[in-house]
DNA sequence: CTTATATCCTAGTTATTTACTAGGATATAA
DNA sequence: TTATATCCTAGTAAATAACTAGGATATAAG
């Protein structure tokens, strides 16, 4: 299930795609606008830096900045920013290593499957997608 | 992400599948193939009783039947019998009422198509598809 | 150079959930 | 009567979730 880490990085990111292109908005606004602390969204941010989705500036007049336009950025790269994978199951995790019953367990494929048509939504979507029209 | 309850309720309906239509089998048998404790499929066969999955037979020579023929059952029954839901956020369960940011989330109607999508997945597959065949 | 405003970074904390185990009650075939 | 099952309720240790707290660092403006 995804947690709210991966739900308020999703909406941070819409909310900072919704102030416009190359707008630079600091966390203290968002928080607001989106009844969130501050102090959360700075590690949610922190995560999003590390995948090159945010460029941060710091000082007065700081903030964040999307790196790409809403329309290259999609939902599963922010989903697995956030939350560290979008599996639904531990054994397809990559620091799980290989499960000893692999050879004999019937529904690993399953779970594959599934795994896989949960990328294919995640990553079909855009931020664009989900910015309202002004 | 499912859990091990969901999991291993998977696993045991498929291990009963595989004893042959109409078998009755006592969770011992299906702990030790299944490297799962007698006690915790135990919970987990109640949730399935519950949700119309198997029977169950008491005393020697007792243990568990599917009601339905494998190819009868899907996945996402045993799942949703297993997890509670298979929803992929909280605020689509049914226990979590109305949001009170609904109206103005951006978000909310990616979330009830991933639901979509995961469902579709889940119920599309039967236990009859992950038995293997003899 | 000071001040205000941001991000950055690490720890700590509380509550919930997960993944079980434990102990017995009840039913029933032999 | 006994052995073998399911049934039912609690309890518990470990992990995770969802934050909060406190300060360090950078920088624009006056």
């Amino acid at each position: 299930m995804i947690s709210t880490k991966g739900r308020y990085a999703l909406r941070m990111v819409i909310d900072f795609a919704r102030q416009g292109e190359e707008a630079c908005v600091p966390l203290r606004e968002v928080a607001e606008r989106q009844g969130i602390s501050v102090k959360y969204l700075e590690q949610l941010a922190s995560l999003l830096i590390q995948a090159d989705i945010l460029r941060s500036v710091r000082g007065p007049h700081g903030g964040y900045v999307l790196i790409r336009p809403p329309e290259e950025t999609n939902v599963g790269d922010i989903l697995r920013a956030a939350e560290g994978s979008c599996a639904p199951v531990a054994c397809l995790e990559a620091d799980f290593g290989i499960c000893p019953r692999r050879s004999e367990c019937e529904t690993f494929s399953f779970w594959e499957g599934l795994d896989k048509v949960i990328e294919a939504y995640v990553d079909g979507v855009t931020v664009a997608d989900l910015v309202p029209a002004r």
